[in-house]
DNA sequence: GTAAACTAAATTGCGCACAATTAAACAGTG
DNA sequence: CACTGTTTAATTGTGCGCAATTTAGTTTAC
């Protein structure tokens, strides 16, 4: 963007600040009765995607760090979610799998959320739009943010 | 959206929870320097824009409660950004104001702002079409949970 | 083979977000 | 005036996010 769009960097920053909030609330309602919270449910469609994931490799793909995952993989392992186990050739690892529990949600949690996204009156095809549009922002950060952090170590 | 799109209702929320978060890691790195966060650069703006507004008026501008905004504002006032005045006719509500150092920090801060988000690469044109598909989704989303806590209510 | 560089998880500390509750003050009604 | 309902801020408790650091383990270079 050039020197003159200040005020829409403003405007888009905030739009996707309180559209991120209000969807997240809107599944939040949908996982309440899971006690899951949003974080947590990315983590388990990850691993019903694939299992058996270290924690690096979640981090990875979702963007958090350890410093976010470590202790929200171990609330999620108290509540009987997943379990963390060690790996036996690099002791610095830490795999990530499901329990049966954990398994055994996948369908009607996502019945739960189904049942209220199905509910938006935004039509697929903007949705469509938004995703796309909003992925350009995200590669346009990221690749932004990766130049920025290469000039602070200068 | 129809029945068939949890996936992408699914994206679109983690687009969105992305988008952001980077958006704000962004403004973050200009923000670090006057020892800021976004939520309180937030805060400023609204005054920047009206000054000595009541807690609940920042609050319903920002979607915040006053169990976000009463510490943020309070660690406000103690860096001396802003002040915080009882009202003399109705003693519940408490008037924001500006400090002179929240008053000038606006010029420094808004450059600092401008000289990372001018380094995007996203143009206008997209920046302006992300926006209103964004908006679209807010007031889709408003929507949809305002009538959810009217269910709730029953 | 071992010192240095690297990698991965954990820890620490701070600041949001937000649900739920409490407490205080105000406004309207009979 | 007392009563009821509403509005507003504050409080409490939980769970992220993330910068910065620490600890432990592994790989690489010599």
């Amino acid at each position: 963007m050039n020197v003159s769009d200040q005020s829409l960097a403003n405007q888009l920053c905030f739009a996707l600040y309180r559209a991120s909030r209000l969807y997240i609330k809107l599944y939040q309602q949908a996982l309440q009765p899971f006690a899951l919270t949003y974080p947590q449910y990315l983590v388990l469609r990850m691993l019903w995607e694939a299992d058996h994931q270290p924690l690096h490799t979640l981090g990875t793909q979702l963007d958090f760090g350890s410093n976010t995952l470590t202790p929200l993989l171990r609330r999620m392992e108290q509540r009987g979610w997943i379990q963390r186990r060690p790996v036996a050739t690099d002791r610095r690892q830490l795999i990530i799998h499901l329990t049966d529990q954990g398994r055994q949600a996948q369908i009607p949690v996502s019945q739960a959320i189904q049942q209220l996204t199905s509910q938006q009156q935004l039509s697929p095809t903007e949705g469509q739009l938004a995703l796309v549009e909003n992925q350009a922002i995200i590669a346009d950060l990221q690749h932004l943010l990766a130049h920025q952090s290469f000039i602070k170590e200068k």
